[in-house]
DNA sequence: GTGAAAGCGCTAACAC
DNA sequence: GTGTTAGCGCTTTCAC
């Protein structure tokens, strides 16, 4: 081909070495900014290293120290822009520390997360950042703990897991969220996610994500304050695909008693929630209000823009990178204390539902 | 602390070895599937790391090899949802051939791209996928390619540099769109760039992006087909970041002889366009129409919906990431031929200016 | 300060 | 098939 150094060795400490003859210990002393050097061979070795352009091979370096100087990140989509943004908090916190992010998706499966943690800790990973696919299915996890390697979570709980967990706790701004489309009459309201189950939601079920927990919690606590009984059956799980999304939207609004309000989980959900109401010709909020978890750009671009929970992804990420740096680096944990928390941000989706009018 | 394994020393094949009552080598041989081993052998290894929980050291693996089987994958902005897909493309792609991806951002600096080169060079990744920062300043991916690494461009070309290189030709579907805005009745129509320059736009002028130096070219010559002359004061570069587009948006809007037509370069000006516009109490298209870069779900959402150039972003991803496996593996590059374009989509935010109507 | 030599955990010759 | 012995490119004793 036309590289013409295509087929050459690699240059190493040794060639450097020789080069400025001095033995390779010498020579690596200087490169690697460690034991004494005097001035005169430093610079001598590093003339040649230049000369040679010589790099250092940070897998032999790693073998050493037993530092890779990298994290990984396990996270359910990185296309999703909840996770983007906070890979985004990540990458820019990891890099300030010097450290490098390794990113593996997992579909929310947890037995993709299974194999991504272990070829993580197979490549010697100095910690991992974990958005736990389920919060009860956490083996793998736990014998990450267990085995010494540095383990954040970020966004989701995991059970009998205790470590150090990055995540805004979600019962109480649910709770508000649910109290505020009670308050505006709303007595059917649904709430659609992601989450995989077997079974149709019934009050009581066990989850497999906390976070889903909580805000179900939430919301079933604002209908009892309020001395009413929650609409249990306007919960909506495994919404998966677009189309899927739209087939449930659809049933929720062309039902005998259909919902008054919709809560969706997050911002790919509430993507296709909104193009269903659109494309069924209602309109928001007169028809329907709706309500969505993550406060992204576009959601004020819409007419009416969108009432929204907005949380502190990308601080999150950065927390959680922060969080683990600090234990790899066995430093004490900040005591950040508080923990985050999301707000509600009443926009224009919320109004009256049509019956409850005069 | 809890963890009991804590301090532990790692398990290696010579425990394992021992455990099975064979030799090293055999062991290793019976762990990495390779060479001969018998069944009986294998069968006694296999049992002992089961026990042990041996879990091979990828490093000294990857040290022996000269394989990392990872990639390295440096993109401007994972926050940007375009490279957020293409990444995802990339990584499913990987995943699937056994391959894992560091992910590096480098905020469109070249600097940034320059050190994130490195490093990933430092750690023997198998190759890289780069959307290189400048098309101009390319020594160091030069570099890469006569170091022999494989490596695949995305998005943008490099200047004088021969290698793969996915992304969708920009010129022609820039002049299509651009005639669509004239034969609308467009004579001013902006474009809003973040691509970073010392001095305003004259035609003429070399570009640092080979994506942006095409669209530029391809609504010059739109312009000059139908006789009219290139309205290049309307080109707004250096966009940075909301406020800075908001502010460019207003100029643009509030100019003696404001745009009629507003192309926004990707979904993130984007954003800040349409908002800056509707703050301005203006509507689209009545009183400015809009054309974006990249087709992403929220533009069907906004009322009009937004008229887009959509780009097969995540095809783009997974080809990158085919292409450079290929190399990686030393096969010969598939025929895909072809190359990816883009296509106009109107929806309703282009229409006549105001000026023409009758 | 310096150098020789012994690892890190694995793969790869090479003999038997 | 199996075991012995060298490495891979570094860091790290340990003498001097």
């Amino acid at each position: 081909m036309s590289s013409n150094s295509s087929r050459r060795r690699e240059i190493t400490v040794a060639d450097v070495a020789k080069a400025a003859q001095v033995s390779k210990a010498q020579a690596a002393r200087a490169l690697g900014n460690y034991g004494a050097v005097s001035e005169e061979v430093r610079g001598r070795v590093l003339a040649a290293a230049e000369e040679l352009s010589y790099r250092p091979n940070e897998l032999a370096r790693s073998m050493n120290t037993g530092k890779s100087n990298t994290i990984g990140v396990v996270v359910g989509d990185i296309e999703n822009p909840h996770f983007g943004l906070a890979t985004r908090g990540i990458t820019d916190t990891a890099k300030k520390s010097g450290y490098n992010v390794i990113l593996i998706n997992t579909d929310e499966e947890v037995s993709a997360e299974i194999e991504a943690v272990r070829v993580l800790l197979d490549k010697r990973v100095d910690g991992l950042i974990v958005a736990p696919a389920s919060s009860i299915e956490t083996e793998h996890l736990q014998h990450v703990h267990e085995s010494g390697r540095p383990l954040v979570l970020l966004d989701r709980k995991a059970e009998g897991l205790d470590v150090e967990t990055i995540a805004v706790s979600m019962a109480e701004i649910s709770f508000e969220s649910t109290r505020y489309l009670l308050q505006a009459g709303h007595r059917r309201i649904a709430f659609i996610s992601t989450l995989k189950t077997e079974t149709p939601y019934r009050t009581g079920m066990v989850l497999d994500s906390s976070q889903i927990s909580e805000r179900l919690e939430g919301m079933q606590r604002a209908f009892t304050e309020s001395g009413l009984s929650f609409s249990e059956d306007q919960v909506r799980l495994n919404a998966g695909d677009a189309d899927s999304i739209r087939t449930i939207t659809r049933g929720l609004l062309l039902a005998p008693e259909p919902a008054t309000a919709i809560v969706a989980s997050d911002g790919l959900i509430a993507l296709s929630v909104v193009e269903a109401i659109q494309e069924l010709g209602l309109s928001i909020p007169d028809d329907i209000s709706f309500l969505m978890y993550d406060d992204f750009s576009w959601t004020r671009l819409t007419s009416p823009p969108l009432t929204v929970i907005a949380q502190p992804v990308y601080e999150m990420g950065v927390a959680a990178a922060g969080a683990l740096i600090r234990q790899i680096e066995g430093r004490k944990p900040a005591a950040n204390g508080a923990g985050f928390s999301a707000r509600l941000i009443r926009r224009g989706s919320v109004a009256m539902p049509r019956t409850a009018r005069v």
